[in-house]
RNA sequence: GCCGUGGUGGCGGAAUUGGUAGACGCGCUGGAUUUAGGAUCCAGUCUCCUCCGGAGGUGCAGGUUCGAUUCCUGUCCGCGGCACCA
């Protein structure tokens, strides 16, 4: 009995052999056709590697080196997204700076990468973290400021109190910061914002270019929100002022029976009467008081006040009562709403709640009931100014929506409008472990951005790293760091102390693995043209609206700007879905069930991981893991060694002069064409699960053709490497195998002679035959009906219907 | 609530221009080998029945069809996202 598959000598031993001869360089310009494959880059956590990581790098791994054997010149680098909070955490708990545990953790996820067998080009590594990486995301900044698409504006933010730092939306859950759970308030605060939506149309747009999954183009659609509608102008005679609303549905203005301003509207206070300014006070406090989830928490029972006064309905000229209710938000549209409650939802509760008038203008509903929100179904009535000059009674709500906005854009009472759920990006963050802000304040609360030539604008290096509890950024504590002085003025400027936020470093990482090295650019524009778009970009689905709308909306300006020559950053996009613990549970240490990749490499090898990890299911699917599925893995890679590879460390089983036959033909040929096509659909369980197959049908030979069994170790090389280069070397080959040619299949040999045809009887199987691929219908139908087990089925009976579906089977339809 | 996505043996999953449901792997059962265990190798394994033959079966209920995991209608459940967006 030959040994186990060796995974501890051999695997190191390749993984040396492609640093040393740098096998996965990717040469800048060839002529070779190009393909840029990207993995999310990851932020190299104290807890190191999970096994969640290696399945989207095992899966571009395997397209990786499948396109290089297809003559690809291919570039799949690897770097790290390594600012963001919790090494500033640690550095706050323990005092050891941020530089120092961020290089302790790439330094792990490093090896632990390295000990999977990926192909990167490590040349290539990128850090956002290093001075040398974030002066081009400074540069950035400074373009999107000399754009104007960075501004400073007081904005509510989520101010924690126990962190000393605010907050993203995205790191508040429940009402707690996502990291410590501590509490989360309204705060406002002095912040930097991208005017994201500004771009909100062309990120928009733009998706039907790309080819996503359509769940997250949807999602990004959704996240966007964009609505389209009319901004219709209502006076109020008390204050003759007139306030705007928005609405998608112009067309019920005759049914909007009262208005709703957002409690924070700046209008409340001067429109309110004085016998409701008490109610109205104390209304705002309470809404003041609430955060943004505890409105929505408490939004089953609508809430209100009415203000005391009246506006003016433009179409009509009817005196509807203004209130203030939290269910319309100050962000959102004006701030401001008309509200129809009979073809409103929301108006319809609010009206019922406090007993307002629900005045029917679409019919077919039933408005005693329930809102009715239908604009298809549904017919235009009590819709006319009262000069009779204008209606749109009789028509389909759909046809009256565009007919009232020409009618309003004539009478000057309002315009067609588009609102976008999307708001601008809240961009400085109150810490120190992020790239400062290139920016300097004066006195007189002016912004001057640095000049290219003073970039990169290098973080100090404090002491100690702690919260400066105003809310600003720890960097406030560096004194001789915020104070500049111009020598040539003697002008005292303060530098910005807010820093960027996680997401910067991200968002064009992707830019600069083309070329990592330019000191005098980001990237070099030929560079950039032979290299983009990514080819493939492969990564969690967490990362679905984010870090994909912040990135393609970065690349856009830089498009605008020539900086870049495709309008789209990432052609196609997969997301893996993710590992499960063993009990199907999310892993989490807290549950126990948290698998640790090197204790996998450990025991198993890397190649038995990376099959492990794609053998499990569909990529984009949530798969719980498996020790015994892993076991599994390991038995074919080591029933490949064992059959093929003698104690002695020799090959064995193998025939120079023996000729494949016909079904090993077949076989190797049916493989290459399976693997291929699966690889093509990114099936990477089946293509595995074909593997097998294979390997188990040279078992069954005694003596397998040498040449069969090299297309076999070529076809298994993207999934074991390291597995395959060695079975390729002891073929006799002295080089790596990873720029060989994938192997072709032939049609030829996939021709069977004999096919076993199914034979249904009223569309029940009840036999099947053998015959000749190229027998006539006649000779089947013939040959079917004389089988004992149809005859018995249709003796006695009038056949109906004689179906032959070719290749497949053939069915009686009887009576 | 809305949007998206999924539901197939004991388990992971395979098969959709509609054509033999359960490939491959795990687990399980039996056998070989072994002092024994492990490892390895061979065979079997959707369920049920009156078992050389039948019946049922892809979340559930219907429909279209000679034939449905696949198409249509309704419905239930899991997962992800958004959540008073006017």
């Amino acid at each position: 009995m030959a040994d186990k598959y060796p995974h501890h000598q051999i695997e190191p031993k390749w993984q040396q052999y492609w640093d040393e001869n740098k096998t996965f360089r990717a040469v800048d310009f060839s002529e070779k056709p190009k393909y840029y494959i990207l993995d999310m880059f990851p932020y190299p956590s104290g807890a190191g590697l999970h096994v969640g990581h290696p399945e989207g790098y095992t899966a571009t791994d395997i397209l990786a080196r499948y396109m290089r054997m297809r003559g690809y010149n291919v570039l799949h680098p690897m770097g790290w997204d390594a600012f963001g909070l919790p090494a500033e955490q640690y550095a706050i708990e323990t005092g050891v700076h941020p530089s120092k545990k961020t290089a302790e953790n790439i330094a792990t996820f490093k090896r632990q990468i390295k000990s999977l067998g990926f192909s990167y080009d490590w040349d290539r590594e990128i850090n956002t973290t290093d001075e040398k990486y974030y002066k081009w995301t400074q540069w950035i900044f400074l373009k999107l400021f000399e754009k104007g698409l960075a501004y400073e504006a007081e904005v509510p933010v989520n101010w924690c109190p126990a962190l000393g730092t605010v907050l993203a939306n995205e790191e508040v859950i429940d009402g707690k910061s996502e990291r410590g759970g501590h509490p989360v308030v309204r705060k406002p605060m002095r912040q930097w914002m991208l005017k994201i939506t500004a771009y909100a149309d062309r990120l928009l747009e733009d998706l039907d270019e790309v080819e996503w999954p359509d769940s997250i183009k949807e999602m990004q659609r959704n996240w966007i929100g964009r609505s389209e509608g009319a901004n219709v102008h209502f006076h109020i005679p008390a204050i003759d002022k007139s306030i705007t609303v928005f609405t998608t549905r112009p067309d019920t203005l005759w049914g909007a029976t009262y208005m709703v301003l957002a409690p924070e509207h700046p209008l409340v206070e001067s429109l309110t009467t004085p016998e409701q300014k008490e109610a109205v006070r104390s209304y705002q406090n309470q809404a003041g008081l609430k955060s943004d989830l505890d409105r929505t928490d408490l939004a089953k029972e609508k809430t209100g006040v009415f203000t005391g006064n009246h506006a003016i309905n433009p179409v009509n000229g009817g005196k509807i009562p203004i209130w203030i209710s939290d269910y319309v938000l100050m962000s959102y549209g004006t701030g401001a709403i008309m509200a129809v409650p009979a073809h409103d939802e929301r108006d319809y509760a609010f009206a019922k709640k406090f007993d307002l008038p629900i005045l029917e203008v679409v019919s077919g509903g039933n408005i005693s009931r329930e809102a009715f929100t239908e604009i298809e179904d549904g017919v235009m009535v009590n819709s006319a100014t009262p000069d009779g000059r204008f209606s749109i009674n009789g028509l389909k709500p759909s046809q009256a929506i565009v007919k009232t906005i020409q009618w309003l854009e004539n009478e000057g009472k309002g315009k067609g409008a588009v609102q976008y759920r999307l708001r601008d990006w809240l961009f400085s963050r109150q810490r120190y472990w992020g790239e400062p802000i290139p920016v300097l304040h004066t006195d007189d609360d002016g912004v001057i951005p640095l000049n290219d030539s003073d970039l990169p604008l290098t973080l100090p290096v404090l002491e100690k790293i702690k919260p400066t509890g105003t809310g600003e950024s720890p960097l406030a504590n560096a004194k001789e760091w915020v104070r500049v002085v111009d020598p040539e003025s003697g002008k005292v400027y303060r530098r910005e102390t807010n820093t960027m936020p996680q997401w910067a470093g991200s968002c064009w990482y992707y830019l600069r693995y083309l070329d990592p090295d330019n000191d005098k650019k980001g990237w070099s524009a030929e560079k950039e043209k032979y290299w983009m778009p990514v080819d493939l970009y492969v990564g969690g689905a967490e990362h679905a609206v984010l870090h994909l709308l912040y990135a393609r909306f970065w690349h856009k300006v830089l498009y605008d700007l020539g900086y870049v020559s495709t309008k789209e950053p990432f052609q196609r996009l997969i997301n893996q879905g993710i590992i499960l613990g063993e009990d199907g549970d999310k892993m989490s240490k807290s549950r126990g069930n948290v698998i640790n990749p090197d204790d996998v490499v450990r025991e198993y090898g890397a190649d038995t991981l990376r099959m492990y990890e794609m053998f499990m299911g569909p990529l984009e699917r949530a798969k719980p893991w498996s020790t015994k599925g892993i076991e599994g893995i390991f038995r074919f890679v080591n029933r490949i060694w064992r059959y093929f590879v003698s104690e002695h460390g020799e090959l064995q089983h193998l025939s120079d002069v023996m000729a494949p036959n016909e079904e090993t033909l077949r076989q190797v040929h049916g493989t290459i064409k399976k693997v291929t096509e699966d690889l093509e659909n990114k099936s990477f369980n089946t293509a595995i699960s074909q593997l097998m197959i294979l390997n188990n049908h040279f078992r069954t030979l005694d003596t397998v053709p040498r040449e069969s069994f090299e297309i076999f170790t070529l076809l298994l090389s993207p999934f074991a490497p390291h597995l395959a280069e060695e079975l390729w070397q002891l073929l006799g080959h002295d080089q790596t195998l990873a720029y060989e040619d994938w192997p072709k299949y032939d049609e030829v040999y996939l021709i069977e002679n004999t096919i076993r045809l199914a034979v249904q009887v009223n569309g029940k199987l009840r036999d099947t035959f053998d015959i000749s691929s190229e027998a006539s219908k006649a000779d089947i139908l013939a040959k079917a009906k004389s089988l004992e087990k149809i005859s018995r089925h249709i003796k006695g009976k009038a056949i109906l219907k004689e179906i032959v579906v070719p290749k497949k089977l053939v069915n009686f339809v009887v009576k």
